[in-house]
Formats: C-alpha cells, structure tokens, sequence
DNA sequence: GTCGCTGCAAATGATTTGCAGCCGA
DNA sequence: TCGGCTGCAAATCATTTGCAGCGAC
C-alpha cells in the first residue's frame, strides 16, 4: 500500500513526506470514516507537530489522486474514505458512526436513473440513516 | 398552500408572520432547491429588512414542521426543498443546477439494503452527479 | 400587554490561505 | 541547492447566537 501511495505521488510531482503516508495510512487502516479532526487527533500523539491545515491539504492531493473519497452525510463537517469504491454508507442517528454497506448491487438502480433522466449521470452517493446495532441493543436494554 | 402553513405554525405554537410566509412561499414556488442565500436575495426586494438569520431560524422551524427537506449535495452550503417526499435529486457537475429525479421506484432497492444491513433503516438520500441537458448542448456547441 | 419574532451584529466552527523556515529529491 | 511542503496564525464563509425593540395574538 505504501509503495502503492508513494509512486502515485512522485509520478504526480508530488513529494512523498512522513505527514502524507501516516494521512494516508490512517485513512486506510479504518472503516469508521474519519473527519479531518479525527486523523489529526490521532496522528498528534505521534506527530506532535502535525497541523490540521496539512491534514486538509494533504486531503485535498489524495482525492486529486483518487485514493480517498469524500462523503457528506449531513454533518457539519465532512468524512473520507479511503476505500474509493462507489459504495453506499449508512450513518446511526444514534451515535452517529458511519458505516460502509457491502454487497449492496446499485447497477440496476443507477442504470434505470439514467434512462429516465435527460442528465448523463457520471457518479452517485447514496447515504442510509438508521440504528446502529449497537444502539438498538442499548436502546432495547433500558426498556 | 398557505393556510396550511399558517394552521401548522399555529398549531405548533409557532406565530405566524409574513417573513416566515414569504420564506415558504418562496420554497413552495421554486423546484429549483435554493440554499439560505438564495432564499435571501430573492426576497430581499420585497423585504429589504429581511435578514439572513430569519432566513435560517425559519428553514428550522419548517424543517420541524415537515415542510422542508434539507438537501447535501456536497456544496459549502445546504439547499432547501419544499417538496418533502423522498426523491432522489441530480446536481449538474457544470452549472451546479440540482434537479428533482421523478418517477424513480427506489422501494426495491432500499428494501434491499434494509434486509442486508443490521442497521434499522429510517431513511436514505440519493444524489446522482452528471451533466445537465443544457450544459450538454452548450458543451457539443462550443465543440 | 405579553412574549415570541425580527434583524442587526458578533460569535462559532469547519475549512482555506499566506507565508517563513524546513526538508525531500 | 531549491522548490515544494509544513505548520503556525490569520482569513474566509456558512451558519448560529445574543439581544433590544417590535409586532402577532
């Protein structure tokens, strides 16, 4: 993976810094789609001069460079992903954790959007809101 | 579509003013998904004392009320729709025009995802991204 | 007359930008 | 070496909040 990232930003011209792999790796080493404040407060501990304006920056290189998407689920500030697969995600109301939904077949859907539709539909997003498991669970134990 | 929004407001203990009629009016006549701004710059002329703020505390109210959606297109800003019912919506990548998507039966493929999740589903929104009819004559134009 | 509402101005908070010194190539 | 990069601080911009006077009821 590192190699992968490394090469992907010398062939850009980018330079390859400590800051843009531990971005980059912490962004791949989960599935809880982080905002721009969760990587910067996990990377502090062992980056103790990290800026949140590099984690931004940093952000912004590797979407140009398609390794991480960015999802908008309704918060106040946004998510990535560095599964950049066009995936659905599904955020608890509760706690609001977001989630990836796998197995989910939208090629059917997409494609009879797109033939009902004057547009030519190049990408889509699709966010689900609901409960968590973990919330109906404690949910369902205070009653 | 007035009364109705003025029995509503009373009813829920809100008082019923013009600033708050105008702003759903504005909502209600338009499928053209306006953020806050927009809102404000429109009525600006027949209200000159209207403000942004009462732009956004009446978008709170009636988003309490069930008239409003708020929509996330992955602008800086939100954008409003008075029509509440849960339709897909397609922003154009070049003009940056949202439009409604009607006719599209999403009830099999959020079915789908309900029973393949261990999420309770509550609901869901679907953004597709492409290229406007409009921008697509002026694009093979220009060519 | 009361109390919620408006609208101004100031506050907030996520994200962006400017810039001086630093460091990867 | 050298131009891009980092990280600080300041700027930006959508949205929210505080509050004094006003207006719906």
């Amino acid at each position: 993976m590192d190699i992968c990232v490394t090469s992907l930003l010398r062939d850009k011209g980018f330079k390859v810094t400590p800051q843009r792999l531990a971005i980059y790796n912490a962004l791949a080493a989960t599935t809880a789609h982080p905002s721009a404040e969760m990587i910067y407060n996990e990377l502090q501990p062992i980056y103790p001069t990290m800026s949140l304006a590099t984690v931004y920056k940093t952000i912004e290189i590797l979407k140009e460079l398609n390794l991480v998407q960015i999802l908008n689920v309704g918060e106040d500030s946004f998510r990535y992903d560095a599964n950049t697969s066009n995936h659905p995600h599904v955020r608890c109301m509760c706690c609001g954790r977001v989630d990836d939904l796998h197995g989910i077949d939208s090629i059917d859907f997409v494609s009879r959007v797109s033939s009902q539709t004057d547009y030519t539909i190049q990408g889509q997003q699709f966010y689900f809101y609901g409960i968590c498991p973990k919330c109906q669970n404690e949910s369902a134990a205070k009653q």
